[in-house]
DNA sequence: TAAAGTAGGGACGAAAAAGTAACTATAAAA
DNA sequence: TTTTATAGTTACTTTTTCGTCCCTACTTTA
């Protein structure tokens, strides 16, 4: 990402969500509600526990996920969506609201969207 | 981007939307309407050619956005909202919504959001 | 006794993303 | 006559991101 010097709430709030995994996270979060590490990194397939972790850090910094560690001794530590987080529910339906309407009309048959395709892929 | 292999259709609108200028180049063809390359570019201060090209060809692949172009000596080309772009607006909508109600609630303080901030920041 | 699960932290390195600079063509303006 | 503008393309280089692997400490299970 460049360095956008932006002072706008938008771009902050971009940055927090296009992450690579955050909205998969949030709407796991939102769709099953709290859960536990295991079953969160589970649930995103495909994530690394680095990246989970991560991306866990950021949103709690952002207010939009809590994080409720018990201090068992093998650790239990939950996680779930703030006030805040909910907030972000209603932006992730519209997308899916759009994403499903473009899907039966075939928008995403040849794939090829988002990537920085031309110049440098699979060198 | 990890290789999600998701066939998931909000994965794909995702990917769509997540580049860094996308939004904000839809954003200035949604609120200033239909714009020839050299004004948007200078709409989205900071960006580079390369970068407005190619953001700008995958939404036409997309499409999002339409692209015309006169055949005249120094070249003049349009880019506009297709129907399909403007169904983004919503989403847009919502997402400064939200921004808005954050920046009141101070959310943006220390705004070290959106990067990989712990590992490899600024070595 | 050894292995597995829990929730990560940290180093390393490959790969991808994005900035910079140089180049294209032609016409109009200075 | 040199410069400027249009809308890019291409090559080169740097920066950033993210996956992989190895480590923790303790308990329960096989």
């Amino acid at each position: 990402m460049p360095r956008t010097p932006p002072q706008c709430p938008m771009d902050s709030i971009l940055r927090l969500l296009m992450g690579p995994w955050t909205t998969h996270i949030i709407w796991v979060l939102s769709d099953q509600g709290p859960q536990r590490f295991g079953v969160l990194k589970r649930a995103v397939p495909g994530i690394s526990t680095r990246m989970l972790t991560e991306r866990l850090r950021m949103l709690q910094r952002a207010g939009v996920v809590w994080r409720e560690q018990a201090e068992t001794i093998p650790p239990a530590v939950t996680y779930g969506l703030t006030p805040r987080g909910n907030d972000l529910r209603g932006v992730l339906d519209a997308m899916g609201e759009i994403a499903e309407r473009w899907k039966t009309e075939g928008v995403f048959e040849g794939d090829d969207l988002g990537g920085a395709a031309s110049p440098n892929s699979r060198l």
